[in-house]
DNA sequence: TTAGGGTTAG
């Protein structure tokens, strides 16, 4: 309370020098009235020239611009500043102003720069504060570098300057549960709980639940919600339905997803524009296009107006559904509502005409919205598969290159869709050379599907090494990896390699489509081995007994196991509740 | 006076 009260005290004498006659002071105010008018440009640029000139300005002053000048986006602006600061002996800017230069530069990925504004701010013999570091390791969690964010976390406890607290245990562990990395996210959620004594909120509670359902860990999500976030006494909100909501959509629980979208309208929990997105995705993904369609009727009965997601979302369901005329003619419609299509619309559309023979036609509304919205990866790609599946790798690998040479990067999967196009068009040296662009481009890494796209295509003394390879890059295969790999040594009647093989993947405890299996007992029963054949059978049967547990809430109702994809009503916002209480 | 959570595409 007292600094404020220093601080407006400090305001006002500078407002009441604006109507002075000239004083020493001429420029403080010069530079004060430059800053209230709003133009942070200009008053940066009095503040620099006047600096260097000699003037000595307060530290708050100086600050305030700083401050100003970052949220206008002028860093540049700030961080001259800064450096005239601190070369002139006048006093440095503040903690604030500090924050400020390291939030917007970790804003703009410049967090290098961020990190020694930090650094220049301790030599100032600035202490930085809890935000201080927030902002900093907020940057590093946001760009997916967990470690450098958990570096500046240490350092900040070693310090033993400043605690960590909720805000800070939140941006950490939010970074954690994006890179699906649930272990780490845990367990600094028992730290912050148990050895720090903070009790979490409901924005931790609910990137934890979100982590879980992305990781594929719904059956967790769902407990953790119950177990330890409701008995911790928070309640969960429209953000924890939704993300509850998302995972069962990804799970295939359909049924599940609307009951848990039933029961948050019972506890008179608004859906909005996000959540109707997420249970309108997922019923489209279901092939429940009509009902998807009546929750978005429903959503402009309430008078919610559509957004772009809303509409991509309802193409992108049109378009897999096979419903391409109207996918089209909703892209028209939401032309004319002022929802305007951006790269991902566009990239549906292109995907979707490429896919139904009609190449010219992506062809030429990729060639008709350049002028309109600038082409991304995703875009570019969409076309690129188009060519591929007719087979003219040439005139992708030329398109993949004006990408580049456009300044947009390319990634893993669009390297992977040309690799796939250079084994469909049976040039397979010209997959190896891909690969090998694709190993130099350090923005991008092999990942499965490269790998199961390569093994797939080529020989099986390559695909073999390959195996190898990725298994020491920490790649786990898949069953598609196994199963091509098996099929290989089948074709080249080496029963014992595949069978050891077999054996190696239901070890892994992989779920196996049954033809690969098929055929491995088939072969191996000819050559008279019924004895492997049998321990295959053994071993799948193992393997499918794990994999079909019972989920609880499929028995208190006693439905089938198996999703169902009709049979539930989407409850209204109006009357919308099932009788039943299976969700907390 | 600076800081954290849920949506769509290739």
């Amino acid at each position: 309370m007292r600094g404020f009260r220093r601080g407006l005290h400090r305001r006002s004498l500078y407002h009441r020098s604006l109507h002075l006659p000239p004083s020493p002071d001429a420029a403080h105010a010069q530079l004060l009235a430059l800053h209230e008018s709003g133009d942070a440009n200009a008053a940066a640029r009095f503040l620099r020239e006047k600096t260097a000139a000699g003037s000595i300005f307060p530290g708050f002053l100086s600050s305030v611009v700083i401050d100003r000048a970052c949220k206008s986006g002028d860093l540049r602006g700030a961080l001259l500043i800064l450096a005239t600061m601190l070369h002139s002996g006048t006093p440095p800017p503040n903690q604030h102003a500090f924050a400020s230069l390291i939030d917007a530069l970790s804003k703009s990925t410049r967090l290098a720069d961020a990190a020694r504004a930090l650094e220049l701010m301790r030599d100032a013999g600035i202490h930085p504060d809890v935000v201080t570091f927030t902002v900093m390791i907020r940057g590093f969690c946001k760009n997916r570098m967990m470690e450098r964010a958990w570096e500046i976390f240490q350092e900040m406890i070693k310090s033993n300057r400043c605690q960590p607290d909720c805000f800070l245990y939140g941006v950490l562990i939010d970074g954690y549960c994006k890179e699906l990395r649930m272990d780490r996210a845990l367990e600094l959620l028992r730290e912050m709980r148990v050895e720090r004594r903070i009790q979490p909120d409901v924005v931790i509670y609910n990137s934890i639940v979100d982590g879980l359902c992305r990781s594929n860990r719904f059956l967790e999500a769902w407990k953790f919600l119950d177990e330890t976030m409701v008995l911790q006494g928070c309640s969960p909100t429209v953000v924890t339905y939704t993300s509850l909501i998302r995972g069962a959509c990804k799970a295939k629980k359909m049924k599940l997803a609307v009951r848990i979208w039933n029961a948050m309208l019972e506890r008179k929990i608004q859906p909005t524009i996000v959540s109707y997105s997420v249970i309108i995705d997922g019923l489209s993904k279901a092939g429940r296009v009509y009902d998807a369609y009546r929750v978005v009727r429903e959503m402009e009965t309430l008078g919610c107006e559509l957004n772009v997601v809303i509409y991509t979302t309802l193409i992108d369901g049109l378009c897999k559904s096979g419903f391409l005329d109207d996918a089209y003619a909703l892209y028209r419609i939401m032309k004319r509502s002022g929802a305007f299509p951006n790269q991902r619309t566009y990239a549906t559309l292109i995907d979707t005409f490429c896919r139904n023979d009609r190449t010219e036609t992506a062809l030429g509304l990729f060639d008709h919205i350049r002028d309109y919205c600038p082409l991304d990866v995703a875009m570019y790609t969409a076309v690129v598969s188009g060519l591929c599946r007719e087979r003219r790798l040439d005139d992708a690998r030329a398109l993949f290159r004006e990408m580049r040479l456009a300044g947009v990067s390319a990634d893993t999967h669009a390297y992977n869709v040309l690799l796939h196009g250079a084994f469909r068009s049976e040039r397979p040296e010209e997959a190896f050379r891909i690969l090998e662009e694709l190993g130099d481009d350090p923005g991008c890494v092999a990942n499965l599907l490269t790998y199961n796209t390569v093994i797939a295509g080529c020989c099986l003394e390559s695909g073999m090494v390959l195996f190898y390879e990725m298994r020491q890059r920490g790649i786990a295969p898949d069953f598609a990896t196994y199963s091509a790999l098996i099929d290989r040594l089948l074709g080249s009647g080496e029963i014992g390699r595949a069978f050891d093989l077999c054996e190696e993947m239901l070890a892994s405890g992989l779920s196996p489509p049954s033809g690969v299996l098929g055929r491995v007992v088939a072969r191996l029963c000819w050559s008279r081995r019924g004895d492997l054949a049998a321990k295959v059978i053994e071993m799948a049967m193992a393997v499918d007994d794990t994999a079909s547990f019972s989920l609880p809430w499929d028995d208190e109702d006693g439905a089938a196991q198996d999703e169902d994809s009709q049979g539930e009503e989407l409850g209204s916002i109006k009357d919308g509740a099932t009788q039943e209480e299976p969700v907390p």
